[in-house]
DNA sequence: CGGTATCCCATTTGATACTG
DNA sequence: CAGTATCAAATGGGATACCG
């Protein structure tokens, strides 16, 4: 199978992973939950070259996962938001965070905290059960299949 | 810069992603997390060449995220089982599976549904702070900045 | 079954230069 | 600042064959 066809998968991680299966799309959405907006923002802080990151952008904008809004007329600047699809994709961050602040981690500790406004703590936010609120743990969840993950 | 120095960041997100920030990796890991193990299963299900798999795998087995041990002796066969490190990714194949049967979903239905074994209920995990219990709004979570993102 | 070895094409990308 | 154009180099990946 060509990755191409991935998106054409009824899986919906094959699906996600067609939007946002790249390293670099990650690290630009790592920069825009971080607040960044503008071309050269992303590209100095991430280090992608110039054509990587207009191209990225431009398949984000497509998706519907960034939206590119003229922030100046004369001259003409865009700036690239995230729309709500977008900030739909924090808990993946939030997860890979997590995982590198655990698995990753080296003495000098995590470049980057959580702060939770509302109560103030500093947080590795956690996945729990929307039905009886209980930490997920992977051996207490059942995937039940439901089509063939490879069918067109 | 170049995508083979992403590990050597300070930040949590880029060092997960230079072990995990792979599209054929993450389907791995989803058929892991459905209790595949062997290397077969794992080719036929994902739609991988060998080549690619084999060189998947044992990175994956390198960094310690599977753990590669024979299940029989004559002739020899192995499987890959997720080490503690491996399993502990579950809450990003999960954020992706949201957020794909939220934004890419057709009519037909998820492929896949998890169920929360303890409360017997269909689900869709969320993220919740630890210690206030209040489910995570993006906006209401402010990063703060340790580190250079950069630096090596 | 569980890989490895080879070959070769397709795509990606980093560098550099250029533009409104 | 926010890109686009071009090109050479590197990488990735499919196909196929082979082996214990």
């Amino acid at each position: 199978m060509k990755w191409s066809e991935i998106g054409g998968t009824p899986c919906s991680v094959a699906r996600a992973l067609s939007v946002v299966g790249d390293r670099w799309v990650l690290l630009v959405l790592r920069e825009a939950f971080m607040g960044v907006r503008r071309f050269e923002d992303f590209r100095s802080r991430t280090g992608m070259s110039r054509r990587v990151l207009a191209e990225r952008l431009t398949a984000l904008v497509e998706e519907g996962v960034f939206e590119r809004r003229a922030y100046s007329d004369r001259p003409e600047r865009f700036e690239y938001r995230l729309t709500a699809k977008g900030r739909d994709l924090y808990p993946v961050l939030v997860a890979l965070l997590n995982w590198g602040d655990h698995w990753m981690a080296d003495e000098e500790g995590p470049a980057v905290e959580l702060v939770h406004d509302p109560c103030g703590a500093t947080v590795h936010p956690v996945q729990t059960c929307p039905r009886c609120g209980q930490a997920i743990d992977p051996r207490a969840m059942t995937p039940v299949l439901k089509r063939d993950l490879r069918a067109t």
